[in-house]
DNA sequence: TCTGGGGTCCTAGGACCC
DNA sequence: TCTGGGGTCCTAGGACCC
C-alpha cells in the first residue's frame, strides 16, 4: 500500500488566534509582532495584499500601519500555545497517527484512505467547529510534495483549502508553475545558487540528477529531489523526541554597556534555561554564552563572541550552571561596546539516572542540591520569579516591549472572555 | 529611535588514535 | 631521496525551518 502524507497548517496562525476572541477583527488588515515587538510575524491575509513581508520589522511597515489602520498585537505565545493543543488534540483524535511539526503545522498518516479531499474538508471543518481557527490541507506520497499541496491549497483560492496531489500528473503540473524557493528545504542561500545553474522552478529541481545533486549541494537536497519524484525519504515521527538543546535568549530594549548589567541578565538566561530543563527531566552537560552588539548598527564598533564550556558532571542546578555561564561570560566580554543581544544554550543531555556520578563528591551533596532546586521550581511556579540566585537580575528594565499585548483568553481566569 | 526566539541537521576540519 | 593512512570523535559554523 502506497503511503499518503497530510499536512495540515493553520492559515496565518497567531492571526487568527487573536481574531477568535476578537471577531470584530475578520476582514480586518491585523499583524503580530515578534519578540520585543520587532518584526512582523504573522499577518492577516489582507495585510499580505498589502505587499507586507514576512519578518518586516515594525518600523518599516509603519506609514503602511497608520494608512490602513493595520491592528497591531504584541506575540502572546501563552495563548497561541493553548489553541495549537486544542487544535493537534482534535487531530488526533480524526488519525491515530499525528506528528507535531510545529505550532500550527501537524502531518497527518492517511494511508489507505480513498477520498482525500472528503476526508480534507472533514478535517478543516471540525477543526473550524471545534476550536475556530481555519488550517489548509496537501496530501501527497511524501512530505515534501505534502507541503507542496498545502502550499497550493493556501495560494488557489479555488481548492477551498484542500489540495489531493497523489497523482503524477497533478504534481507535475503543480511543481511547473511553483518557483524553487517555495520548496520545503530551499532557503535564500540554495535559492541563489539554484538560480544561477537556471533552475527556477520546482519541475527544474526535480528533474536534476540525485546524485549530482548530492555531490554539487548536499545529502538534505538530494532527499528533496527524491521526495518531490514521489519517494519517501521522510518518515512520519510520531513519536515525540526529547528536545536537545535549550536556548534562552534575547534582544534587549535598551543596550547595555557595562560588565554587571551584561553580566547579571546572562546570569538571568542561565537560570531561566536551567529552570526549563527540569521541567524536562534531564541534564545538560554543557553550556555555551553568547554575547552581541546589534548588527544593524553599522556606525558603532561590532562585537561578537561565544563560548562553551563543560560541567564536570551533568546537572540542571541552577548553581552549577550560573557559575559556568558567569565564567563563560567573563572570558568574552570586551569593555566598550553596546550590547543588543545575549544569551545562554544548555546541550548534551543525559536522563538523571544515567548520569556517571563525580568521584570526589558525595551523593548527599546531590540529593540537597536537587531538592531545593525543587522548592525553587514549586515558589516559582506560583508566583513567576519570586525566588531567584544571587547574580540573577529579577528587575524587569531589560524585558521585552510588549505594548500591544492581548489578554491570556484562555489560560488566566481573571482574562475568560465575558460573553 | 525601532530589526525575534527557538530549534534541527549537516559538514568540514582539527585532534587524536593506532 | 624519503615525511602513512585510515579511522573516530568533537566542535564550530552554516543553512534551514517555523
Amino acid at each position: 500500500m502506497t503511503q499518503t502524507f497530510a499536512l495540515v497548517d493553520a492559515n496565518n496562525f497567531y492571526v487568527s488566534c487573536e481574531r477568535l476572541f476578537r471577531p470584530d477583527l475578520k476582514n480586518k488588515p491585523v499583524v503580530v509582532l515578534s519578540n520585543n515587538d520587532g518584526c512582523i510575524v504573522a499577518r492577516s491575509q489582507e495585510v499580505k495584499d498589502l505587499g507586507v513581508k514576512m519578518g518586516t520589522p515594525l518600523f518599516k511597515a509603519m506609514d503602511l500601519v497608520k494608512k490602513h489602520k493595520i491592528q497591531v498585537f504584541s506575540s502572546n505565545y501563552t495563548l497561541y500555545g493553548d489553541i495549537s493543543s486544542r487544535v493537534m488534540q482534535t487531530l488526533e483524535e480524526i488519525s491515530s497517527r499525528v506528528e507535531v511539526y510545529s505550532i500550527d503545522e501537524a502531518f497527518l498518516d492517511l494511508s489507505g484512505i480513498n477520498n482525500l479531499v472528503e476526508q480534507g474538508q472533514l478535517i478543516r471543518s471540525t477543526v473550524m467547529q471545534n476550536v475556530g481557527v481555519p488550517v489548509c490541507i496537501g496530501m501527497a506520497p511524501t512530505k515534501t510534495l505534502a507541503k507542496l499541496a498545502n502550499h497550493a491549497a493556501k495560494t488557489y483560492k479555488a481548492t477551498q483549502g484542500v489540495v489531493d496531489l497523489t497523482d503524477p500528473i497533478r504534481q507535475k503540473r503543480l511543481m511547473e508553475i511553483t518557483p524553487v524557493c517555495e520548496i520545503w528545504g530551499v532557503g535564500r542561500k540554495l535559492n541563489l545558487r539554484l538560480e544561477e545553474q537556471g533552475i527556477r522552478t520546482a519541475l527544474d529541481l526535480s528533474k536534476m540528477p540525485p546524485k549530482r545533486v548530492r555531490q554539487r549541494y548536499s545529502v538534505v537536497l538530494e532527499r528533496t529531489v527524491r521526495e518531490l519524484n514521489g519517494e519517501s525519504c521522510l518518515e512520519l515521527e510520531d513519536v515525540v523526541q526529547k528536545r536537545q538543546q535549550i536556548l534562552c535568549s534575547r534582544s534587549f530594549g535598551n543596550k547595555l554597556t557595562s560588565y554587571d548589567d551584561l553580566k547579571q541578565t546572562v546570569c538571568e538566561f542561565a537560570a531561566r534555561a536551567a529552570a526549563k530543563l527540569r521541567s524536562e527531566d534531564q541534564l545538560a552537560r554543557m553550556v555555551s554564552v553568547f554575547i552581541r552588539t546589534s548588527p544593524y548598527d553599522t556606525s558603532a564598533p561590532q562585537y561578537s563572541n561565544s563560548a562553551t564550556g563543560a560541567l564536570a558532571v551533568p546537572s540542571s542546578d541552577t548553581h552549577k550552571i550560573l557559575e559556568l555561564a558567569t565564567n563563560l561570560f567573563h572570558g568574552i566580554f570586551r569593555d566598550g561596546y553596546a550590547y543588543a543581544k545575549a544569551g545562554v544554550i544548555l546541550a548534551d543531555f543525559c536522563a538523571p539516572d544515567a548520569v556517571q556520578m563525580d568521584l570526589f563528591r558525595s551523593n548527599e551533596n546531590v540529593e540537597r542540591g536537587d531538592s531545593l532546586m525543587k522548592a525553587v521550581d514549586a515558589i516559582n511556579r506560583k508566583s513567576q520569579g519570586r525566588v531567584w540566585f544571587g547574580g540573577q537580575r529579577p528587575e524587569k528594565d531589560w524585558y521585552m516591549r510588549q505594548a500591544n499585548l492581548s489578554p491570556a483568553y484562555t489560560t488566566r481566569w481573571d482574562c475568560l472572555p465575558v460573553v
